[in-house]
DNA sequence: ATAAAACCTTGGAGCAGGTATAAGGTCAAC
DNA sequence: GTTGACCTTATACCTGCTCCAAGGTTTTAT
């Protein structure tokens, strides 16, 4: 099978599957006197078990470490346990990101009814006026020691 | 206040400040004799804006058209309500895929107890022949064409 | 037999949104 | 006058690809 039709079978791009195998997570195929390569379906399963792993969202050196442990069959499987429990709580922690940001893009959402010029805008009088309250929380005393008037660039 | 200041103000690294005012996010302030940025709190407040805003899941090219409205109030705001509703659907569209991924992920978690030699772990069982599943539904007639055996790389 | 289409090869650049480094200049304190 | 903490620029690196150009090969159609 030649680089195309796996990557069809695969449904991933040609130009991955190279980058998968520059990178080490795809053994290198046979290659034909043309320079062409030539593919298994030990191939296919293995391009598979690398993008089902994506979808999954781990990373590729992660990916390696599980194909480590495919090439080493007995070593004790607890760094296997311990990956997917890592990747079970950036899951999570990206869901509870995720869920605030909705609450927060919601309540903006409703600051403003679509048609005003956008100075009135309530979603921008909202963003910009958080902006103002993190600056000012930071900053408990000002001294008016710089300037609050509008910002002056370099002459 | 120099930049130091400003990025420990706002909570984030002095060279994103920089990176953020080549990308023309950021005022370019003055510049003392020295050469070094001296800020406002305007600045900061600008800068929050951004970082806000980031913190929100939007792009870097989407803040820049938010500051267009900003610099430019008597636009009507309809492009900052399609902003923002297609940054909720975007939230919405990850929340959905996340939910898979835990989903999965959490069944991929009960196949295996922790302590088994790695082939025989469950997990890795279970991705492996997903992986394998894969590869037989899209090559429904195997004709034994080249080989199921062991890849063999390039002799 | 030949020409066009459809593959394939490599190397390199580019994306987002930064982070990290090196090599050097400035400034306040002691 | 020297340490140490700051600042400057330019440049490279990160992840996980995607896209491009310039060229070689193979298949298909005429």
């Amino acid at each position: 099978m030649l680089i195309g039709e796996l990557a069809r079978h695969a449904g991933c791009d040609a130009g991955t599957i190279r980058y998968y195998e520059r990178e080490g997570l795809l053994q290198k195929p046979y290659r034909a006197p043309s320079g062409y390569r030539k593919y298994t379906d030990a191939h296919l399963v293995q391009l598979n078990f690398v993008l089902r792993c994506r979808a999954l969202g781990m990373t590729l050196a992660e990916i390696k470490a599980l194909q480590g442990f495919q090439a080493n069959p007995s070593a004790p499987c607890a760094g296997i346990n311990e990956l997917i429990d890592r990747q079970i709580d950036r899951i999570q922690q990206q869901l509870k990101v995720l869920h605030v940001l909705e609450e927060q893009m919601a309540a903006l959402r409703c600051c403003c009814e679509t048609n005003m010029p956008a100075g009135e805008c309530g979603i921008m009088k909202a963003l910009a006026s958080a902006a103002e309250n993190d600056a000012a929380d930071k900053k408990p005393h000002p001294k008016t020691e710089a300037s609050t008037g509008p910002m002056e660039p370099s002459p």
